[in-house]
DNA sequence: CTGTTAGCGCTTTCAC
DNA sequence: GTGAAAGCGCTAACAG
């Protein structure tokens, strides 16, 4: 059997309450008998007994978080950067995976409850706002993160999507594209529409019409990428750079511009969405804009400690800017 | 308040302790009152709470997962699969990333005891073995996932590296190749040996002798493969053929093969190791040897939850052989 | 088959 | 400042 508590306050000859107020540092003990204690508790191997703990206190020191996948990396980034900054905090996550379903999310956010997490991260699936308000009440905060939950008035941290399509497309502007592709996201994603309007509102303020054949809309996949690059491509007036703001359809788009031989940045522009080391090692490096998943996460995990801590529901949404981050695959039109 | 075992007799109008034993489907209940308890627990919203069990029973439902980190292909895979088979198994999982630092690794397993976590999974940095060796003994089952704990007996489930390099370099002997060259991992590493092991057998069992100029070990890390590749790429009589049994150095020789504008697989036969997304969608598609991480996982799970059902720990190892998965860059030499 | 009872190991009033 | 005692919500003997 395991050293308890009852063992540290026997070897140290107190009560059992005196040995759990010294082992908190509770200010209400003889500075003596405390350091007295903490000595005797770690001579013996004394580790207090966390589920005995959370049962008294109602705190189980365990947060949850669910992301749809972990091959997405901002996804990827997320739960390590949570896990990793919340280990430091003195938490443990119990990560989930909902494969953005619906059914799944209902079911591990119960079973998240039912295991007494603190708090949870989560990227929501969107369609279970009643049962996330309902853990805000049971009085354990949640973090949206990436995607919103429309109306729950629940905290969220995204990126600033519709920011960064209109800085990727400027900048495509700026070097004289004026036929400029688009690969973005389905339109029903926060981030696809997003990511859409920021493009076209940069179009527009150049007083460029956009041309509807120039923008293609898809799952987040690499066929996507494939789909919509030789759509792209194949035009008779074909764009002049190509901004892929669908990361997963990055590779795609890649075998396309490579199948067809095209040379990058001298034939086409490339302009990708949320940096991937691939992308730095890629000859011709791809420049991209960068969604900044490390910086969300560190935002996420500030705001659910400052929840953890009593601060109220915000229900506040906060966004991380996008950063250009420019390489070698986008070139000035050549003056014709 | 949450709605407690009491609240359910009390309404059912039984004993607390007929309703514990009917919501536990004991075989010592009437099963009307049975039936009854049950509905009437679902009908007042009752859930167990899983701390109190977890005190009275010893058992958490929890398991923890060590890993290095999550952008290795294999460890991503194996966290993804192993928490998302567990859950439906009804156990939840806590993740926490090692960075391959032994310290940390012990800091980790001591958390993961405290939180009383019924099984371990781990990727170990190999340096914590007698503290491993005392979870065992605590009951505490640990299954060693990927790298192996050097002598402490523990249950593993390995990748069959010495075969799949064995099988890869075999694959370009009989496509002619004769030069072959080698990325590999540090040697210090099980996998960087084993492979490089896999490799010089299928050498010499073709009467080859290794040429040590033809074989690279360094980091796992994309560097490796632009150092590697280019030593590789100028030598006096390069390769014909370069195996990169390196996974993490791949987009480094991907470049150093782009930069010197090789054409693979005319030029040059490219084989990598361990499967990615990318690798097929990449023109021309490479070849790999994937070392079956979704496999391993699922083996690891198996033997999880059967030494969770009380099966003694085997002290065995078990590996996953590893495939062959042709694509597009490995091409007969060209007879001379 | 069901109820009574005794804790699991800890925190936290409430007295002293 | 310290101790005694009362549970947190549950399971598991032990009686009946």
């Amino acid at each position: 059997m395991a050293v308890t508590l009852r063992d540290v306050a026997r070897a140290a000859d107190v009560s059992i309450a005196t040995a759990s107020r010294a082992l908190a540092g509770s200010p209400l003990t003889n500075h003596a008998t405390q350091r007295h204690v903490v000595q005797v508790a770690a001579a013996i191997g004394y580790r207090t007994n966390t589920m005995a703990r959370a049962l008294k206190t109602k705190r189980s020191r365990l947060i949850g978080l669910t992301v749809h996948n972990l091959e997405n990396a901002s996804f990827r980034v997320l739960a390590a950067t949570v896990q990793t900054r919340m280990q430091t905090l003195g938490y443990q996550v119990i990560l989930s995976i909902s494969s953005d379903d619906a059914e799944q999310e209902r079911n591990i956010l119960q079973t998240l409850v039912d295991h007494g997490v603190d708090g949870l991260i989560a990227v929501p699936t969107g369609a279970n706002a009643a049962q996330l308000l309902a853990m805000e009440h049971a009085d354990i905060p949640v973090i949206c993160a990436v995607r919103r939950v429309e109306g729950a008035g629940l905290e969220s941290v995204l990126a600033a999507d519709m920011d960064g399509a209109y800085a990727g497309t400027q900048h495509l502007l700026t070097l004289g594209h004026r036929r400029i592709g688009l690969i973005v996201g389905p339109s029903e994603t926060t981030s696809g529409k997003e990511r859409l309007a920021g493009y076209k509102r940069a179009m527009q303020e150049a007083g460029l019409s956009v041309d509807p054949a120039l923008v293609q809309a898809g799952r987040y996949a690499p066929e996507t990428g494939v789909a919509a690059g030789n759509a792209l491509l194949a035009m008779a007036e074909p764009p002049t750079a190509v901004f892929v703001a669908n990361h997963e359809s990055s590779v795609g788009m890649l075998r396309v511009v490579s199948e067809r031989g095209l040379a990058v940045p001298d034939a086409l522009s490339l302009l990708f969405y949320e940096d991937s080391p691939w992308f730095e090692w890629q000859r011709p490096a791809i420049s991209v804009v960068d969604s900044g998943a490390v910086e969300m996460a560190h935002l996420i995990v500030d705001r659910l400690m400052q929840r953890l801590g009593g601060v109220a529901n915000s229900g506040r949404e906060y966004r991380v800017g996008a950063r250009l981050i420019e390489r070698a695959s986008c070139q000035a039109l050549a003056a014709t």
